[in-house]
DNA sequence: AATGAATGAGCGTTCATTCAT
DNA sequence: GATGAATGAACGCTCATTCAT
């Protein structure tokens, strides 16, 4: 019987998740982990898998929630017919609901993963999205409308990452999105 | 100087080039690097000051040009009065520039450097373009505006940094570039 | 701090005396005196500080202690005048003290530690305890009476350190340094 | 047909000297002695057998030399029964012969061939000499007399040493010597 | 179940020696 | 024969993982 204290389990999550944010997965330090945590290596073991469990572990929600929101709004975008800037806008939203939840964990996923199997978790996503975007508003079959859509996704999620980065209050965090949408969805028909 | 063989530093630094894009800085293996250089560790450590020295040659000539390159922009800007759009295009000619020479030399920079002294490269040189474009269209003295100066630059230099990791054709990658100009900049005024 | 075993520092301790004793500070190797110690090398770093911190370790307490003593007689000349004889036999019981607790540890002070801080250990001992020699006999500001001095003091301290490495018995130990004083000693003036 | 030329052999040797007397063998580095001698390290390899092989080159005149003399210094004694002030005179004459020729050589045989076969060489000349002071002065079978005959003889060969480190002027040398030979075997029969 | 000392493979680097030119 | 670039074993040290207590 595997019995565990779920405030031990969760004092590693949030060392590993400070270790691995400051010095990224491969750099991050097990010991120091442990010692942040107040829990001896030993004990960390018994809680996760290795290092590269406890990353697991640290992203695991994100990880698999993402491409789910991302199919969730894609139905929404086909069953309501919404214009392009209210789907964005539901997409944001949905976005912000999991950043706050999984701000960090994000910022791991996005940059920290180097030679992980979460290296290209973010351009999946993003690939996903801007498959949307691409259906929405160029859908005109050519190479460059598809690598159009991937680089303005890319843009948009890597503007609202680094607002994530910045780790600003909620209100400027709104304003901020606010206008991170203009500037990327204003007039985008003749922009395209 | 003791005679080196030409061949023989390239494909050093062409190995470095992909161990370092692959696996990062810190992940990079050196008796890896001198394996696929095919070339033993200790006479890698005749051409570079081993691990670091390499990531130094290979960083070096982008690492010096690239802010002289917008400080030279910013003398354009400041003498010529130019318009936004305009400086713009000069600026993405200079990049491409460099770019076409030192293209995944600047992703080592950008994206392989956590710990090293590196490490926030791009956010100094985007900061320094940054200010420009501030200058240039918000100048209100407000923190919002230079936030979102700070943004779209960014974001405008990471849409530049994935066009180059695509590597595309060149006159595909032109066409790209002025779509990505105009998406970041055609009426950016009523945007902003 | 973490929690050690005696046993095993004293156990790598000793490894690493004999191996310096042995092969020298250089040409020592850590990998067998972890070896010799049983224990891995990892875990000598848990004890030690590295190759360095492990002779710093070994020669602490007499590199510390050594000056002291000799600035102690010193004081002990000035303040009392007792005759040479007198304050080297002081001396000699004060060195036969410390030779007792750290005999190894003082021949590698003496005669392993070339390229490191400690190389030139025993010349200062010798200096400092020939200036004394100098000031009690000799005076007379003679360059060749100060070389002399120092050739005396050194050549009584090498006879001693000799004694030392052939780890006799306390009692033989007492008679040869009787002859060796004796020796070094006797009808000092007509000799000089 | 192995041809060799004797300026480069002997710039090698003289680079070999230098270093070692520097370094230490362990610590002396063959490229630097190539370089100093301004030869390339093949070559250097073409006139000596590596590392060792230079070393041997270099001691092992002295270090074949220095026993005969003794020999041929014990013979006299026994031949001639010249009393022990005499024999010593005699024996510090062979020593300077040997010391003006090998001066440096013999410093390297004597402090910094640890780990090599020569490194007991000093004590081994010291303790043949110390038999001859023993059979000539103590001759009582005591141990202890032994020991004291080691002893003096190692110290009175370190005190010769040690101004042969000095590298003093002949005349300056002369004097000193004359000293350090009173001060050794003045009244001997008393002191013993 | 909890602890942290023990473990050893693997890293970056050096340098005596070899060998292609 | 001369050259110095090439070679790779061996070093000191780190750290993810294990295991005795």
């Amino acid at each position: 019987m595997q019995y565990k204290k779920k405030f031990i389990n969760d004092r590693i999550l949030e060392a590993g998740l400070n270790e691995y944010l400051e010095k990224g997965y491969r750099g991050g330090n097990i010991s120091t982990i442990a010692q942040n945590a107040g829990v001896p290596v030993g004990n960390l073991y018994r809680y996760f898998d290795g290092k590269s469990g406890l990353l697991d572990a640290l992203v695991k929600k994100p990880y698999q929630e993402f491409p789910k929101i991302v199919d969730q709004l894609a139905r929404i975008d086909v069953e309501t017919s919404l214009p392009l800037k209210d789907v964005m806008v539901r997409l944001t939203q949905m976005l912000l609901n999991i950043f706050e939840q999984y701000g960090k964990e994000i910022i791991i996923l996005a940059d920290k993963c180097a030679t992980t199997r979460y290296e290209d978790f973010i351009e999946k996503v993003a690939a996903q999205i801007a498959d949307l975007v691409y259906k929405k508003i160029y859908n005109d079959d050519s190479d460059l409308s598809r690598m159009m859509s991937n680089l303005a996704t890319t843009a948009f999620i890597d503007s609202i990452l680094q607002l994530l980065r910045l780790d600003l209050e909620r209100s400027v965090l709104e304003a901020m999105i606010l206008r991170v949408m203009n500037f990327y969805f204003y007039a985008i028909d003749v922009r395209k």
